[in-house]
RNA sequence: GCCGCCUUAGCUCAGUCGGUAGAGCGUCUCACUCGUAAUGAGAAGGUCGUCGGUUCGAUUCCGACAGGCGGCUCCA
């Protein structure tokens, strides 16, 4: 028996150490039980991985990013064994770990109900509790053919394959099953060694399921096969997996947090905004408080769109369908648009853009290449023919009011433009308070080009220069590939909710084709008298003030800012003596332009001080006797925190300091 | 649009194994006038989402529709 040598990396014992051939994975790390895999020269292996001379091995705990999505996959596999016991007629889909958790896809006959997780759940603790080894054995395509007969699903996979090494792109999540160079196939070992159940899979996976410490599974959804609508849909299962009981603890409760942000919830607790079934689905109402944040937003950022050289424009929300032909709308985005509606004979669209009138302004005479930049601004108020399925809350709704710009501008001034826009719309983003985005990059799919128009050589450029222009701005990019409008590429913000869904918010689109003479065919005269054909940048910075609204509750959990702040200040009086006073000093604050009420109700001031604290109000000035005499205020923030005696002059410099420097508190 | 679940007072939820319903909070009234997150008492408030069907009788069982929730697909 002769001797390797390996280096340890990040172990107890870190550095190079000479074991016997044939040393698994596992004998480095046996004293660190936290160590359920390892990275050998780069690679995620099995602890029962043997060693080669030369190799460098690093423990993976089950409390790293690595390790969860191994204890995770592993917890998918335990899944589907209890799965296909229960249901023996269970096909299986696809099974990796997704964001904290995982999720693995059935075909079953009939769909799952919440007993069915029961039952699942249960007959998992069980699978865990017997130990059963994760055993890898590799297995020719022809071999795994035959073995997994029965798995029409796992053998379209291996026909995915083929060599290639995107096949995350054919499916996503399918790489864990068949990423790998070699096919290999996963056996649950019983304690006697008897085979419980077999999965094909890239792994790795933990040394046995009694590694799982703990996991619960969430809720049951239908989920297309492949992702495409065109296919069968498959039951999904979703469920989450940690490092310790504490851990699934610590995440159930955020979730329960995070259900506390949701902006449909604040909405109706703070009286924002609704939804009448009345009205229809996807079509909110603003209610006097959500009215004030809205009006606040709407008005500050038509002051900045001023300040970056747009000009306010103004647009009706209907149109005869034939400017939708002219656009090109119809057909490419017939299906997001609502029914005609017959007016004299004649059809008329609710608009779903507000690009086709504001090109009609521009067309409206004659423009010179003095003129450009143009930049044409409204808030247009669009309709959209949402999926009765995708509608929520005020994030996807059915009519909505984009902040929405066309910037007219010569091939060559486009690439500062698109510069000057995502620079605008990441500072509106800073003055809003909000840092969790990134950015995407939406391009054509070459696979499917009646979904698109104009020519390749425009598509070509108009994507790289979106491309430059976000590489540029340093933050995180995404490719989208075929998220492009029909019309051109796009460059989007996309932020998070409270429960971490992401949502598209600014939008700058590079558009060569409504512009060109089969379209609108607008014009500028150029300096050497020819006429030329101008590109239109569409863009919007909030993306819509409805969704932007949402985001942004969730992302104050109904605490703004002051500025923003329905009511920015209560007013609350010890006993019904002190109202005139505080009466006195709302109209001093009301005079400095601050939303200010008194709390002239007969409760008892500690339930006034709870109330406007469950309202989320910035500040809260109190008064009693003692504040009269001196000419205070007691001054408290909504976080608690007070001062008493607070010279009422002061206590109304400093709100008035928080509001125009749009801080937080 | 697809799959599953859900719909009882303004909100959160009980309840009726088929005989038309209850609590807490909120609202209103009265009393109390109080120093830092819920004062007390009383009252009002529901054709049990809508429309059909079964039944002597439906809020309850069945069906359709509408709306909501969670996913999938699709998109600001």
């Amino acid at each position: 028996m002769s001797d390797i040598n390996v280096t340890v990396l990040n172990a107890a014992e870190s550095g190079e150490r000479a074991v016997t051939t044939g040393t698994k994975a596992w004998q480095l790390f046996a004293d660190e039980p936290q160590v359920i895999a390892a990275r050998v020269g780069g690679e995620l292996r099995d602890l029962a991985h043997e060693l080669a001379d030369g190799d460098e091995v690093e423990g993976v705990a089950i409390d790293s990013a690595a390790g969860r999505d191994i204890l995770r996959h592993s917890t998918a596999h335990v899944m589907a064994q209890a799965v296909q016991e229960l249901f023996p007629e269970a096909k299986l889909g696809i099974g990796p770990p997704i964001t904290d958790g995982f999720y693995y896809d059935f075909d079953v006959p009939t769909p799952f109900v919440p007993e069915d997780l029961e039952k699942i759940e249960s007959r998992m603790r069980k699978i865990v509790k017997e130990g059963q080894k994760f055993s890898r054995r590799p297995i020719s395509d022809g071999d795994a053919i035959s073995e997994l007969a029965e798995e029409p699903y796992k053998i379209e996979l291996i026909g995915l394959k083929g060599g290639t090494s995107d096949v995350g792109d054919a499916a996503e999540g399918a790489s864990v099953e068949v990423g790998g160079a070699e096919l290999t196939i996963y056996d649950n070992l019983k304690r006697d060694g008897s085979l419980a159940w077999k999965d094909l899979c890239r792994g790795p996976h933990l040394p046995t399921t009694k590694r799982i410490p703990a996991f619960k599974l969430m809720r049951s959804a239908a989920a297309y096969w492949r992702g495409s609508e065109k296919n069968k849909q498959l039951q999904r299962i979703y469920g989450t997996a940690w490092e310790s009981k504490e851990a699934l603890e610590e995440h159930l409760h955020r979730i329960e947090e995070a259900e506390r942000r949701d902006h449909r919830r604040l909405g109706r607790d703070l009286d924002l905004y609704s939804f009448p079934d009345e009205i229809g689905s996807g079509l909110p109402v603003f209610h006097p408080k959500g009215g004030v944040i809205k009006r606040v937003m709407e008005d500050y950022v038509r002051q900045r769109h001023i300040e970056e050289g747009f000009e306010y424009v103004g647009t009706p929300h209907i149109a005869k369908e034939g400017l939708f032909y002219t656009s090109g709308h119809l057909p490419y985005y017939g299906e997001g648009m609502f029914p005609a509606l017959d007016v004299d004979g004649m059809d008329y669209r609710l608009k779903a853009m507000n690009c086709p009138m504001h090109n009609l302004i521009f067309r409206s005479r004659q423009r010179s290449y003095r003129e450009l930049p143009l930049r044409l601004f409204e808030f247009g108020h669009v309709y959209r023919h949402e999926k009765s399925g995708v509608i929520h809350g005020l994030t996807r709704v059915r009519g909505f009011a984009q902040d929405d710009s066309h910037s007219y501008v010569t091939k060559e001034q486009a690439p500062a433009e698109i510069k000057h826009l995502l620079d605008f719309c990441l500072s509106l983003f800073r003055d809003f308070g909000l840092d969790d985005f990134y950015l995407e990059l939406s391009t054509r799919d070459d696979s499917k080009p009646d979904k698109f128009i104009g020519s390749d050589e425009e598509w070509v450029e108009a994507t790289g220069v979106l491309e430059k222009v976000a590489t540029e701005s340093g933050l995180e990019l995404v490719p989208d590939p075929g998220g492009a409008a029909y019309y051109g590429p796009k460059i989007s913000v996309q932020a998070r909710d409270a429960i971490g869904r992401t949502w598209q918010m600014s939008t700058i689109q590079y558009d060569f084709n409504q512009p060109s003479a089969e379209r609108f065919g607008l014009e500028y005269q150029a300096a050497d008298g020819t006429r030329q054909q101008p590109v239109m940048i569409h863009s919007a910075k909030f993306g819509s003030i409805e969704r932007f609204i949402g985001v942004l509750v969730e992302h104050y959990a109904g605490a703004f800012p002051p500025w923003l702040a329905p009511v920015q200040v209560q007013g609350i009086p010890i006993a019904q003596r002190h109202n005139d006073y505080l009466y006195e000093v709302a109209a001093s604050l009301k005079a400095q332009g601050i939303r200010v009420e008194v709390d002239e109700s007969d409760e008892r001031m500690q339930k006034k001080i709870r109330n406007a604290q469950l309202q989320k109000v910035p500040f809260m000035l109190i008064a009693g006797d003692s504040d009269l005499e001196a000419g205070a205020v007691s001054f408290r923030y909504r976080d608690g925190h007070q001062e008493n005696g607070v010279l009422v002059e002061d206590a109304i410099a400093r709100v008035v300091e928080a509001v125009t420097a749009r801080s937080q508190v």
